[in-house]
DNA sequence: ACGCGCTTGTGAAAGCACGCACAAAGTGGG
DNA sequence: CCCACTTTGTGCGTGCTTTCACAAGCGCGT
């Protein structure tokens, strides 16, 4: 009877949605940026690269945001996956490891939305502590603990060598920051509570030859067995 | 009656397999390096951070390669999981956008692990062109459909600025490249048997800041909802 | 040769995720 | 005011993934 008022709605969004809502918010922007006001589900997945059934159902998840006969009032739908995803505050980012990796993503200013603020850049390697990546100063590894506490990081990224990165993951967790990104192409340790995500070029590379060498196998006829169509 | 002979196995592993094949590769490769000749299934799995069931039933899509009281050979199954991967031929890579990131890629030589060689480094930016990182010269993106042909690229990975992603994935696939690697932040349209995987940054910290931001909200009590334990 | 202990391989159950298809709801024209 | 058209939100069937639990198999000590 009580026409619910538009709550934010009570919590439980699936993880496969919380993975796709960064790609629809990216082509939401996009859509703003070229002037457009309202988009429909349909022309929404497509840009997203998915089904428009699955778009709906992703965004079901976060509360009745569309018009019926219409679609979604771009600037609403991309305040309410902003906040949805945490974005309305921001988050400090410690880089640990300057080395290439560390560098690139330092440089790489803009983060693709805000809502990220890299405050600090960390290395082990004297040679390297003072020099100035990005307009910041790198600081020593050991100052680690001082760093997170006084630029209150939330959200650590790891980019050293393998062998550095679980006892960095570790100093991590114990200054607080439960939110991590790795980088290192190792299987971190972490308690319960902290957060931790993988970003491994070489797996991704070997999955790709995986799929590869399927379609190759059968050359021509078989191909069907990859589950890709060779038309 | 017959008893089978060990056959590679009709084809139909589960694409969750594959995602994780690498990572158990990786982790017998650093057991083998440690001189250790079997591995139970919990062990594995423990070292891979998975359940030891799961790792099980993944590693049955490839044959039966254990011993029942015993384990895994350690040996026989990193060349067992390489050959499923394709990793036992070698794959040529070409990078395309030498910025930060494509350089960065570029002197990761190792690539974790062997079966990939990266054979061209493509740019647009004629500043760019002639430079040599990694001990390859960068070439002109005009020469793109040669390189690939004339190196034998059969994998692409594209580092450039989200604009230009979309038509270099065109002209990669127009050379014969039907395995792309993205790193730009947008839906690369591909056609139908090219396979594309993305690895976006932005992404992941939107999906960390998502579950940190979650885990904050009950802050405390109320922490459970996350399915995550505070302990 | 036998039995005990350990570990694999897998059936079965539960849980998720996807996509179809359609009722519900809103818009605009006559 | 009503009707035709558009688009959302979702119930439901299907298939994939994960996890449990246990029988089958193997090695070793006696």
């Amino acid at each position: 009877m009580t026409s619910r008022p538009p709550r934010p709605r009570e919590r439980g969004i699936p993880e496969a949605t919380v993975a796709r809502l960064p790609v629809y918010l990216r082509a939401l922007q996009a859509l703003q940026d070229r002037g457009t006001l309202t988009v429909s589900s349909e022309a929404l997945a497509t840009a997203a690269g998915v089904n428009s059934a699955k778009l709906r159902k992703d965004l079901s998840h976060l509360g009745s945001y569309g018009t019926r006969g219409v679609g979604y009032e771009v600037e609403y739908l991309v305040y309410q996956i902003s906040r949805e995803l945490g974005l309305t505050q921001d988050w400090a980012v410690a880089i640990v490891g300057i080395g290439n990796l560390g560098r690139a993503l330092a440089d790489y200013g803009g983060f693709g939305t805000r809502g990220f603020r890299i405050a600090a850049l960390l290395d082990a390697d004297p040679g390297m502590v003072g020099q100035s990546v990005a307009s910041l100063d790198v600081r020593h590894i050991d100052s680690l603990e001082e760093v997170v506490r006084s630029k209150g990081v939330s959200i650590g990224v790891i980019t050293t060598p393998a062998t550095a990165a679980q006892g960095v993951a570790t100093r991590l967790v114990e200054a607080g920051v439960t939110s991590i990104l790795n980088f290192a192409p190792v299987v971190l340790n972490v308690p319960d509570g902290v957060d931790v995500r993988k970003v491994d070029l070489s797996i991704e590379l070997q999955i790709l030859a995986f799929h590869a060498q399927r379609r190759a196998d059968g050359d021509g006829r078989g191909a069907e067995r990859a589950g890709l169509e060779l038309t």
